[in-house]
DNA sequence: GTCGTATTTCGATGATTCTCGAAATTTCCT
DNA sequence: AGGAAATTTCGAGAATCATCGAAATACGAC
């Protein structure tokens, strides 16, 4: 994962509302939630939403699927949990990196 | 750990710039780096870079301490760490989040 | 094809962020 | 005190973001 990448799904994540969302469609599962539904927990405005979505779908961390005419979404785990992974490679989320294998590496 | 510290610390990173930082600080491991130091690796103005790194302390991501005139930075493990996992639990990071368990605590 | 529902795009406004040079501040040394 | 080095604060401009209503689009039902 490129640091631009992740720099861009951070950010996605980093407003209240877009965090607030992405959960509501990670405890969604994988039947996944309409907008609509969304729309109604969050209470926020349907065009609001839908523009908080987009950007979390552009960054990988939302997919949507088409049934008739509401949309389908749901939260991308391998999109998560990669960028989970670069936080902890490249950023040291864990004890286990300690100072010795940072100073390897750079 | 809340949803509006979470989304502070997210957006915090989520700048390439900060992001950059953060992975140098990281990399300089216990010993921590001074300012400048980190000012000559990123290659940006000084005020730019203390505006950013203003930033990182306030999140919680970033420690600093004062030796003689200049200021040592370094990572705040335990702050990542404190994120990873609240994005972990909070936002399902891992195969290990089954969706049933997803809809148990919904 | 027309109607109704679900959702997005458009457009405009206010708020926040990013950037950076110049000036101010902090701290130590002599 | 006076001076030098490290860093921050101030101030201002450009850019991006957030919000939301109104209009437009996509889709299926009739």
């Amino acid at each position: 994962m490129k640091l631009e990448k992740a720099a861009t799904q951070l950010e996605a994540l980093g407003n209240p509302t877009r965090l607030q969302l992405y959960r509501i469609l990670v405890r969604a599962g994988d039947e996944g939630l309409p907008v609509g539904s969304a729309q109604e927990k969050l209470a926020v405005p349907a065009s609001t939403l839908s523009h908080h979505l987009r950007r979390l779908v552009d960054t990988g961390l939302v997919t949507q699927e088409r049934q008739a005419t509401t949309l389908i979404c749901r939260a991308n785990y391998p999109g998560m949990n990669a960028l989970i992974g670069y936080l902890a490679d490249e950023c040291c989320a864990d004890a286990k990196c300690a100072p010795t294998a940072k100073k390897a590496i750079a």
